[in-house]
DNA sequence: ATGTCGAGGGATCCTCGA
């Protein structure tokens, strides 16, 4: 019998972008034996439904809910011995968008959200007019949970670099979409709304990386940036005892380009 | 200036997306 995390009194919720489930397989079980998330929210994990590995999960005693699609993209939410009770897949306003980006869900008395925000470049573009119009109904979807008034959670791989004091270099990253003006600006419209970036409360000076690219060294360089959040509802903001980012985890052989972040939410 | 992956189709490489 397992430890139950409830025993320490607080419930961890992590989310890792992990670029191809079954690619990053034996990293992806080695993470959730290892850290022991309660509920885990992957994106990017780049397979159809049907091919979903979902009784490897199950071996370690998690339950899971997943939005996949061919190729790219795709989210889950695996949560420590409850089945995840799925509130929405994808989000409204664009009836032609077919991209698995966002899956919602209620679990151990939480609202989790999971989400694959579009990446962006090039700019300008219509991939950076897609992102922009994804944040507009993220926003939407979330006010929406705000009204609702429930302990809430959105956490993934957003692709905004919400300050300069969240990557290596400013100047090197200067055009991309992750940090474009209205990009951020989008972001922090999400926060003007009442959501808290658990990260960035706990890290004021800045300095946190959750992504650093395969190419140029760029992680021997320690040139990353962040770009994986959890955002927190005010029924949840005054919970948070602890979070962080598993940094390690990108080092190891076959890692994927993200490290996993968490939070851990008193009960 | 460049440096890498993963998936898919169709082929022992190419394209796309990141």
């Amino acid at each position: 019998m397992r430890l139950r995390i409830e025993l320490l009194g607080v419930t961890k919720v992590a989310s890792f972008n992990i670029n191809g489930v079954k690619a990053r397989l034996p990293r992806l079980l080695e993470w959730l034996e290892e850290t022991r998330p309660a509920v885990a929210c992957l994106q990017e994990i780049k397979s159809q439904d049907e091919g979903f590995p979902i009784a490897e999960f199950e071996k370690l005693g998690y339950k899971g809910i997943w939005h996949g699609q061919k190729g790219f993209n795709g989210v889950a939410i695996l949560a420590d011995g409850e089945m995840p009770e799925e509130v929405q897949r994808g989000l409204d306003g664009e009836p032609e968008d077919d991209h698995s980006r966002y899956l919602e869900a209620n679990v151990f008395g939480l609202r989790v959200v999971c989400i694959y925000l579009p990446n962006g470049n090039p700019v300008p573009g219509p991939k950076f007019d897609y992102k922009l119009r994804w944040m507009k109904r993220l926003r939407d979807r979330m006010a929406a949970i705000r009204a609702e008034e429930v302990p809430a959670i959105v956490t993934g791989d957003f692709n905004v670099i919400p300050t300069d004091r969240d990557v290596w270099s400013p100047q090197a990253m200067a055009s991309d979409a992750l940090m474009q003006p209205e990009s951020r600006d989008a972001y922090f419209r999400l926060l003007g709304d009442g959501w808290t970036d658990a990260i960035a409360t706990h890290n004021p000076a800045g300095g946190v990386w959750t992504y650093w690219d395969y190419q140029a060294g760029a992680w021997q360089r320690d040139h990353g940036f962040r770009i994986d959040h959890a955002l927190l509802s005010p029924e949840l903001a005054d919970r948070l005892a602890a979070c962080g980012v598993d940094k390690a985890h990108r080092g190891r052989e076959k890692a994927s380009d993200h490290a996993p972040v968490w939070v851990e939410l008193r009960d």
